[in-house]
RNA sequence: UGUGCAAGUCGGCUUGUCGCUGUCCCGAUGACCAUCGGGGAAGAGGAAAGUCCGGGCAACAAAGAGCGCCAUACUUCCUAACGGGAAGGGUGCUGUCUGGAGACGGACAGUACACAGAAAGUGCCACAGAAAACAAACCGCCUUUUGAAUUCAGGUUUCGCCCUGAGCCAUUCAAGAGGUAAGGGUGAAAAGGUGGAGUAAGAGCCCACCGCCCCGACAGUGAUGAAGGGGGCACGGCAAACCUUAUGGGUUGAAAGAUCAAAUAGGCCCCGGGCAAAGAGCUGCUCGUUCGAUUUCCGUGCAAACGGGAUUCCGGGGUGGGUAGAUCGAUGGAUCCCGAUCGUGAGGUCGGGGCUAGAUAAAUGGCAAGCCUCUUUUGAUUUCAGAAGAGACAGAACCCGGCUUAUAGACUUGCACUUUUU
């Protein structure tokens, strides 16, 4: 199994960035804010992901760095969950601070399954 | 031994495993670029923070002068520079000791200082108080004028009576005219103080001493200190009010800015050529003057020098990749450590050695185990053993020098106090 996390699979592209949060479709799964989207031109290729803390939750940098860490770490051991179609993904953590790794890595599981499960069931139709 | 203060140092460690960032090596894709795979070594701080000063660097602007604005403000030195630092001076406060009858003075230690100018001008000084600044006059004290009232002072006596003396005087009250700043009271602050002489009462009005002001030999690079001389004594405080004086400052800030569209940028490869004392400071320019130097490695050679390579610059050719993306800026520097030496010190000079973090939607992490430290708690006289919890402040973003602020705990040195033993 691939547990890496190159930077192909990180979002960087300003661009697909400002394109997530303006067409994105978004659900909130504690403490999780998810924004996805699909797009026809990049089906087949690898998932992109962006990881964001709020500011005004966390007020410290290396509070932030910590939890930004967490989550990445925890998205690079559960990815598999999810299957690779080029989607873009955005993780905005608005959870406790203290929030220790092993109760983040369990939501991010049960996040990557609903999301699953939500893109097979509506799969992209090359109309939209 | 413990506690406190000051200065300094460190600020968790080790192993395994899964990852991340740039870099080097190897392999594959035709290729040193790119992609993929494997491996090696490296990868946050003492404050990386606040962005408060100073400098480098960059772009833009700019004849010169004046005005304005901002900053700084004891002296000398350190430094690339500074609003930073060092040493020194002054003033205030506190403590100890000490001289004097006293006013007050001296020495030492600690501590604070936004320490130029209040005898250039303007302004302000709440409340209280008579008065807050060319002093004034509320109470009080004294002289005197007018009016009114009373006899008044002393002795004796329980008191009254009485006795002696003086009465256009004296005392009291009211109003006016003047003198006064001793005393009272207010205030953060009231125009020298102590003691005397003097006076109607008083007063630096006068005298002695203390304080203060002015001049000041001499000492010191200087701030400043100061022998001595003179002066009855003014010149209240606030410049963190305006202001005056002196000195400095063009503006912006790496999100600055430079460059790249089939190559003319930058990377890599190949070929050819240049290069060895220029240069830097002072200056608008010239002259002049000062500083400074002969790139580095290997080979031959005593040396001079010669040959080859590297670095750097110029020219030519080749080559691969990316497109809101890429390259440069951008990480080796006023650098750190050690030693010697000069200096009271901040620091300077010389010698030797060491040093690849360079991200860019932004790396330096997750998990597991063990150790270390601290706190709580249980057992045990202490040493010790077990359990639970915690490990601060905080994340590089162009780079340096400072300042300020945050910081669990540990260690070192010095000083003070304390305990035990001798």
């Amino acid at each position: 199994m691939n547990y890496r996390l190159t930077k192909s699979e990180r979002l960087h592209a300003e661009k697909l960035i400002k394109e997530l949060f303006h067409e994105g479709s978004s659900f909130f799964l504690y403490p999780f804010k998810v924004l996805f989207l699909r797009k026809i031109e990049l089906s087949g290729q690898t998932n992109q992901v962006l990881i964001s803390v709020s500011k005004k939750k966390i007020k410290r940098a290396t509070g932030r760095n910590l939890i930004k860490r967490r989550v990445r770490e925890s998205y690079r051991l559960n990815k598999h969950l999810l299957p690779q179609d080029g989607v873009i993904l955005g993780f905005i953590f608005v959870g406790n601070p203290e929030m220790p790794f092993s109760e983040i890595q369990a939501k991010m599981a049960q996040t990557l399954s609903k999301l699953s499960k939500e893109i097979s069931e509506n799969p992209l139709s090359h109309d939209s």
